[in-house]
DNA sequence: TTGAAAGCGGTACCAT
DNA sequence: ATGGTACCGCTTTCAA
């Protein structure tokens, strides 16, 4: 069928081909091939050769401009797309990066791979997803498994910004960016500014003229509490206490039980470590009576939409900008991949403010 | 460099090579290419071709077994892994697949994933992540880039199983599978069985003694939504009655509400379409001093843990077998990829039942 | 202005 | 039992 096939175009060189030819050529090549069209069934439809229909669609080389709107014409219209394996082989760049995560559930992690995908789309780069778990073995099958793609780069993802994940990336031949999870210290890292949001926060109930301030947070040991519980009582002064326990509704729940019970002066700004704890203090608030926002401002962290938004009153909160951070990320590892140079160390992005109404303030309706 | 190498090391030709050798070539070639051996220099340091180490490697053709062992062995020490662009060029095999998703939030898709990567990275095939959103741009750009880069298969994954993805699937070179969104018929497509999982719960609460029940639920031109409806009517008998509304929180509290108003017979078993429902609904419950599991019992969907398990009392409710659908996603494009053939048409598996305490019965501890 | 040929890193067939 | 060689699809000198 080739053979037929060349004679077939041989006769009508030159550019002489007509869109009915091109037509067949391509249906032809297609049944062959499982539905490509190579460099070569174009040239020789084009009736020129290989080399001359690379150059043309790449834009390099000097030939007829004629002969290269040709080229590129015919190229639509049999819908011919490079291989990018044959063409990375070749240039050592794959436009493909690895995402390595451990963040199952994925409420940081989402995110942050839709700002990662949305910037490199855009550069044709594409992203492996790997999820692995707490996995040592898994992360290593994984990485191996990427390195063997020849991706162009790797970003590392977790879930909080002082643990790092069961694998190591150091010494790869591909440059690492880390984005929530801790990295090497001659690498870029991401992060939100913790301080930053937690002092935006309390600024805020502040703002709205709440003195008695108290951070119902997460454990201590994660270093995001600390920068979060120090920046706050930093803002908030003397008035100020601070309240470490879980990640959870309930710990939001009893902290309140534990405030309204100790006898001592009651709060008017609540301050949260995250959105789930705020949607246990704002429960745990309605039950007994107080209300939000009127006799106490409650400000959450996070933004996790769904949640906040679910909340009676709507949750303000703090919102990490984990997007944007994917988006930086993205472009980072691009950066380095194409070899320009970056200052390693820990980028800290800012958060913004997200008014709701559990906090009373601007938008109250 | 590159020149002096290939001297030292045909001085040492025949396996006389020493490991001390090996590991300065190693150290050599990876600083000429960026940490990567290649076959050529697998075989110049073991001291035959590269057909031989072919073979060696990938257990095939005959040699004495010696020369085999000796040739893994080095390889292992210099750390060589076959590039996946140069196989793939040749075999037409990629060991990639493309996962395209509409679910920016990422509750369903997130386990779909979890399972498609679990189950085809022991195969060796990585997962391109493309999330779409709603953008037809964007799906037609994610699927060209996929293509370009030979995808063995496509997964589309959806929110619901009766819309498409906007993107045009049909028709493409390589095998697409559906989870979760509507395919193309003459293609496989996976979805869990609402019915049987609304049949399900209903039948678990009537095991529980509960006998006038509601089924409370999302808006009814969802097709799950009428399925499950319809399960649990038939299922429920004259008792039963159906509320459909909105999948949220707001909506549970309403709708007991309602119920609680109309003066008709009070429900003493709540079967929701969503664990946010059924968070509503317990809360409207409790508010109103209604004891939950012992006045009433109530049943959620979707298993989704973060939520059920935050609920006072936690929710037992109905698991969709997420991963393990995306797990047989999974391995059906493999399957398809690899010719292998696969009766095309919707494929509904079975959701499981998870008891917490909402509902009263074995494990209300 | 265009084309032939080498080569990217592998695999597979056919000699030896 | 092992090696030479062609080739996968594309890019890139270098000649014509």
């Amino acid at each position: 069928m080739r053979k037929g096939f060349l004679i077939l175009t041989s006769v009508v060189r030159k550019g002489f081909l007509t869109c009915i030819f091109v037509k067949e050529a391509d249906l032809t090549t297609q049944r062959a091939r499982g539905g490509r069209v190579t460099i070569h069934d174009l040239a020789r439809v084009a009736g020129v050769s290989v080399s001359t229909v690379s150059k043309a669609l790449n834009d390099n080389g000097r030939m007829a401009a004629e002969t290269r709107a040709r080229i590129k014409r015919m190229a639509a219209e049999i819908g011919f797309r490079p291989n990018a394996l044959a063409r990375g082989l070749l240039s050592s760049r794959s436009f493909t990066i690895g995402l390595l995560t451990n963040d199952t559930y994925g409420r940081f992690t989402l995110p942050v791979m839709a700002g990662i995908s949305d910037a490199l789309v855009d550069h044709g780069v594409s992203v492996f997803l790997c999820a692995i778990e707490d996995d040592p073995a898994l992360g290593k099958v994984h990485v191996d498994a990427m390195l063997d793609k020849q991706v162009d780069g790797i970003i590392a993802t977790g879930k909080r910004i002082d643990r790092s994940l069961p694998v190591d990336l150091a010494g790869l031949p591909v440059p690492v960016v880390y984005a929530f999870t801790a990295g090497a210290s001659d690498s870029v890292t991401f992060t939100a500014d913790d301080a930053q949001g937690a002092a935006l926060a309390t600024a805020w109930l502040k703002k709205l003229g709440r003195r008695r301030l108290v951070h119902i947070t997460g454990p201590e040991d994660f270093v995001s509490v600390r920068e979060r519980a120090s920046a706050f009582a930093s803002e908030a002064g003397e008035g100020g206490s601070v309240r470490y326990g879980v990640w959870s509704e309930s710990w939001g729940h009893q902290a309140v039980a534990d405030l309204w019970s100790a006898g001592g002066p009651l709060p008017d700004g609540i301050f949260c470590g995250n959105d789930q704890i705020a949607r246990g203090v704002v429960d745990a608030l309605r039950e007994r009576g107080v209300k939000v926002p009127e006799d106490v401002s409650v400000i959450g962290f996070d933004n996790w939409e769904i949640l906040a938004e679910q909340t009676r009153p709507p949750l303000t909160t703090i919102d990490m900008n984990l997007k944007e951070l994917g988006r930086e990320a993205g472009l980072m590892v691009l950066a380095l991949a194409e070899g320009r140079p970056a200052e390693p160390g820990l980028r800290k992005l800012p958060c913004k403010l997200v008014v709701r109404q559990s906090c009373g303030g601007a938008q109250t309706n």
